[in-house]
DNA sequence: TATGAATGAGTATTCATTCAT
DNA sequence: GATGAATGAATACTCATTCAT
């Protein structure tokens, strides 16, 4: 592996477990095995090392989340909402941790990142009938944010038995 | 006000908004106006004083869902664990904030704080008749831990009609 | 005990034990159980506190010495001088610990303050006829000085019998 | 001169005049005139800087000693220790003043370092025929070892002339 | 006499960052 | 691209001392 991307790997699992401000730079380079100064040299400065890191999640984000936006049929875009925590892989799990945690750190926060999800489940309750579509779509996504974070932080929740329970109670 | 308290309200805000761990000994004497060593003569270190601000969190939390706890209508029970979250004042969203934050930091988080809660919903599911009543609880909190958040972290949703709807989800 | 002779008993085993700079007065206050602000009632600073201390040591010396400086008979001068370190109570070991230590602390050495001892003894080694009183003075001095190290520092040194090699040695 | 002896320099200096525990971090790089942090860069702390110093003690003690270890006849065994002090040169002064200073401090204290040296003294006494071999060797040990300190913290004993009487008493 | 709250200067140590090589 | 020596500001914490009560 290039030294670059030692670094990026070693940080990311840093910041996901012990916070972004109690990592030094100097944990991250020992991790990574290389000089302190490297990481200055291609990240000019920790912030950019952490900001080099979530340019990633903006794209993870969208690569899981475009299949729902193009699925057309309403049940669908419920059920492959519902399975999107399912998906991400263990050797992830770090980076979502960091991404979550970072929801709390006010400088990182982009509180908007997920709305286009937000309209196209309003739109399919909308389709499905329901009343109170909005609301119904703030619901899910509060419940399978909330599960995401249950399966990244190994909370011990039955998270299979849930993803069942979620099918049934919105029929998909 | 008395020193120490000046100290402890200082703290707060200042964990609240940027964090425990960016937040530096100094910066909480100087907000308080005190000297940094009194922050030490009366809490020993910067974890004592902390840890002096989240005793009170337990009691809080006791506090808010001591009604729940006793409430014997199962109806009732929803109906208050969903109004809970509404009935924090704004002076206490500092606080609060704190609290949700700091679920996110290791070394201060206890993930079996709301059992009770979770207990006493399931139960109250099972009353109504709903078939899975411990996912339903699950799913309840989830949505209610998300609503608090909303409110003290003031992110545009409109908890009003929120909880109208979940009153009427519930039939509460 | 008076609260004075606490703090006066707390600090000498503290300074014995840790030294005078290891030694801070929050402990010593601990330790003698009185808040911090008596010991500067009663001894202006800490130095004030140490100075209490040694006063009492050219007291002790005098005493120990005074029976040695009275004598004539010039072996019996000896006799005494080698039996002295031998005289000390366990009990006051702390406090001649502190005095030998404090021998390395330039601010509190008084070099001098065997010399009357040291005269007696050159005088002594005269009447005897040894060849180079002085000399031979200075040396026992060393080694009298060297044996009360052992004994208060308890190094394992066999003092009794090395008590009998200086008598034979010196003929007394 | 490198850095890293510039501050092993200066804090030998300081150590050996004011004490370990009275000597700052802080002082030692002024005196040194680097940067606070680059002690820590080299010596990870204090005590390390210390170590880092006292290291150096164990060689030069093993080098004056040496030739007394590997000489045959007794009398030149006596007579090169009693030599011994006269030996170190001024440079050395703050070094061997440290030493002995640290005698008295608990956490650097090695009671047992000279014993190979009262071995092959007790060993020569024997073979000179004296009685009680063992405390002839302990004697004359405690009597070079004051003579050392007399030296390094420049006293005032006529050193010179105390050596000649130690030669003529030995008869070395 | 005695306390305990309070202080400001100081402590060892860590930090992100720079720079010559 | 990569290192490792070096820095200065910051960090949590301790200290001797003061002072109102």
């Amino acid at each position: 592996m290039i030294r670059k991307e030692k670094i990026l790997f070693a940080a990311l699992k840093l910041f996901a477990n012990e916070g972004y401000d109690a990592t030094s730079t100097s944990k991250i380079a020992k991790a990574a095995q290389v000089s302190e100064g490297l990481i200055f040299r291609h990240f000019t400065n920790k912030k950019g090392l952490l900001e080099a890191i979530l340019t990633e999640s903006e794209k993870r984000v969208q690569q899981i989340f475009q299949p729902i936006i193009n699925e057309t049929d309403p049940k669908q875009v419920l059920r492959l909402t519902i399975e999107a925590p399912y998906q991400s892989k263990k050797k992830d799990f770090d980076f979502w941790r960091l991404v979550f945690k970072l929801k709390w750190d006010t400088n990182y926060n982009n509180p908007n990142k997920m709305n286009f999800v937000l309209e196209k489940l309003t739109e399919s309750f909308q389709k499905l009938g329901y009343k109170n579509a909005t609301n119904e779509a703030i619901m899910l996504i509060q419940v399978v944010e909330a599960i995401s974070i249950s399966i990244v932080r190994a909370e011990g929740l039955d998270v299979e038995s849930f993803k069942q329970f979620l099918f049934e109670k919105y029929q998909v």
